[in-house]
DNA sequence: GGATACTCTTGTAATCATTACAAAATTATA
DNA sequence: TATAATTTTGTAATGATTACAAGAGTATCC
């Protein structure tokens, strides 16, 4: 499967590029480069974390991923599904998804601008962390 | 103006800070850290970097700026004003600001959730770039 | 007003993520 | 199989951010 898609947008199907993509899609984690390294490294002992960020680079290229930085420099990656927003926990750090129509929001300001990409983060607490304060 | 502003959040107003502030608020610019320094050191020629991020690690922390790192880890400082996101240039980097009524957007799924802040980031070409393109 | 305590600023050094680069390994091509 | 092209790897370089301690500035109390 991977490795058909890979192929349909023109990336070599090499066998780190598989095992990168498939822990993305595996684990819906939004991981760091380190926990994609630590995780992948296990399974993979002559993988170089340069090669992790090489690889990332090709997907984002290819828009098979996406970026998200809430804040905080710590830049994860995500695999690109369109139309849902990240809630980050300012208690216990989890990134949640969440579905938004973003595009049935109205921006008569931008008429004249070429939008590739949309992306909405929100930021407060999960409702575990929630329960846990009372 | 800015040294009321300041004490009404519980912020001392010292000298340094009274212009850090009143430079995200005049150059409403999205400014990097470099960026401020650069040029407030020539009004300000002791100020140190170090300064810089302190000041806005303290603004951050009373909520009366927000970080905006669209990607690239460049990360830039906003003046909080609720309801508009941030559109950024792929050509020539510029970042607009534009309003949104993001409130408006129906997110059943974080019914539980508290939220104590969005985020809204467009990324594309800008009608200037566009024109230099044909 | 002056002494003392407290806070802020500064500069240097440390840290950490990311990138550059060149050699080794792998894969594709003939 | 030999050759060329691409990918991976590891180390070193870069650059932004933070830690920290000394110096400067500010507030408090007598």
């Amino acid at each position: 499967m991977v490795h058909e898609y890979l192929v349909k947008n023109n990336i070599k199907p090499l066998y780190n590029r598989v095992k990168v993509l498939e822990y993305l899609l595996d684990k819906q984690n939004h991981p760091t480069v380190d926990e994609i390294y630590n995780d992948l490294v296990k399974e993979l002992p002559t993988l170089s974390k340069t090669t992790v960020y090489n690889t990332l680079k090709l997907f984002l290229q290819a828009n098979l991923v996406r970026l998200i930085t809430i804040e905080d420099n710590e830049t994860r990656y995500d695999v690109n599904i369109p139309n849902h927003g990240h809630f980050k926990c300012e208690e216990c750090k989890e990134i949640y998804d969440f579905t938004i129509d973003i595009d049935g929001v109205e921006t008569e300001e931008l008429s004249q601008f070429k939008i590739k990409e949309k992306s909405v983060y929100y930021k407060g607490i999960c409702p575990g962390c929630l329960n846990k304060k009372n």
